[in-house]
DNA sequence: TTACAGTCACCTGTTAACAGTTGACGCAAC
DNA sequence: GTTGCGTCAACTGTTAACAGGTGACTGTAA
């Protein structure tokens, strides 16, 4: 018998599933912008009872995804705005994050990012694109985790699954991963070397680079995605 | 009749009233960081059903109060040194909110952050503490409100409350407002003459005075509190 | 044709009950 | 005395049902 994960008991709990679920149909587009999310058309579409579907609304509105009316849900989506703004967002805390996390380097060690960075490079090697995506975010998160604060560790947490799937919708796009790896190890080669400011730059660097090609792959994805259509009901 | 608040309907959702008493209690260390928040006994002491005590779990996990641990929920208290994290996160997140609140001041208008700054004024001259303490979020609220970001202001409304509670509590001690007032105002008004960097400086000074005073008044207030009390259950 | 009123369907907030699982306590065997 | 096992209580995840309220639709009267 092997058991890979350890951590996490056989737990998957109903709420996860339909959270993920939803998450994705809303960054993907399938539930239009705008769409009411009504608990019971949800959960007889999930085929599940209002509870789950409950637990995933509070925690999509937690993720920006969902916006609350007048005590109605609705489906936020994610224009090429709303991802110029995350990723604004997500310069201020990280570069926080990796200053944090330089301060206590002394005791901490980076080797959750190399390891993430090895995943990377292989996977480049190889053109795995989701793989690549996966230890790319994982990289990142080793700095949260660095950082030694919860709170900045569990605001990541609320928008990385945003990124993980705006990362594999766009990661249909034919695009060469080279320079992308280049400016990670430069980032945390220049961190471990104690020249933080530095890193800080190329970090802003890099983010603004991935912004860049993110909003290049949506609004290619998308054109007729407005930015709030007026109202709609899931497809199916 | 007269019908002072005309935005909200009659709604006081019960899950909303358990999340403020819990949030209160936690913060307060009337529970103790670390008991074990099991909804049958929590819904028993505040007498209502399960629902809303496990809507108010959700939100209050959210903003870092409760830390849930295999698949069960623990108070997480507020230790100085989380005080000191939330102040780091915050001066992250309110120098980009007013950075692109000024990048927008063009079409916008820093109405309400003069509002409340007056009401503050009035508040520091009666030395209403209570009064003083609102004006002073709803200061800082502007900014976010004023950046046009709604996720910024999903994140600093994810600890105003937070923030709110701590100020309520601290604010037993006879401090004076006047300083405080002083530096509100110089922010206010750097910004809208433009200059947008001399204010960030601004406000980061303000911030690390309001920490200061902060961690101090929390150490004063509860010398024993540990860190992380092994385990425990709500007194009543 | 338009304005108004009544009806009706839907949705949210809330509650109680059921099922599976986990952790603890106690008892018995070695 | 210690170790292993069985029982049991408590908790979380989940579901179905009830109550109040809101908005839309329709029919009627001016």
């Amino acid at each position: 018998m092997t058991w890979s994960s350890l951590e996490p008991v056989p737990a998957t709990a109903l709420g996860d599933v339909i959270t993920e679920r939803l998450r994705r149909m809303i960054i993907a587009g399938d539930v239009p912008a705008g769409a009411h999310l009504a608990e019971p058309r949800l959960a007889e579409s999930f085929d599940v009872s209002r509870g789950p579907v409950r637990d995933a609304l509070r925690r999509l509105e937690s993720e920006g995804l969902v916006v609350v009316r007048r005590r109605k849900m609705f489906a936020a989506g994610l224009t090429t705005d709303d991802v110029v703004e995350l990723y604004a967002i997500r310069e201020a805390v990280e570069t926080l994050a990796l200053r944090l996390a330089h301060d206590r380097a002394a005791d901490a060690d980076w080797g959750e990012a190399l390891d993430a960075l090895a995943t990377m490079r292989r996977a480049a090697d190889a053109a795995r694109y989701a793989d690549y995506a996966h230890a790319d975010l994982a990289f990142h998160t080793s700095f949260y985790a660095l950082s030694g604060s919860r709170r900045l560790l569990d605001i990541w947490r609320q928008y990385e699954p945003t990124f993980a799937v705006l990362l594999e919708i766009t990661n249909a796009e034919d695009v060469d991963l080279g320079p992308s790896l280049a400016s990670h190890v430069a980032i945390l080669e220049t961190a471990r070397a104690g020249r933080v400011d530095e890193a800080v730059v190329e970090l802003q660097g890099h983010l603004l680079g991935a912004r860049t090609r993110m909003v290049h792959a949506l609004s290619r994805l998308d054109t007729g995605r407005a930015a709030t259509p007026p109202d709609g009901e899931i497809p199916a």
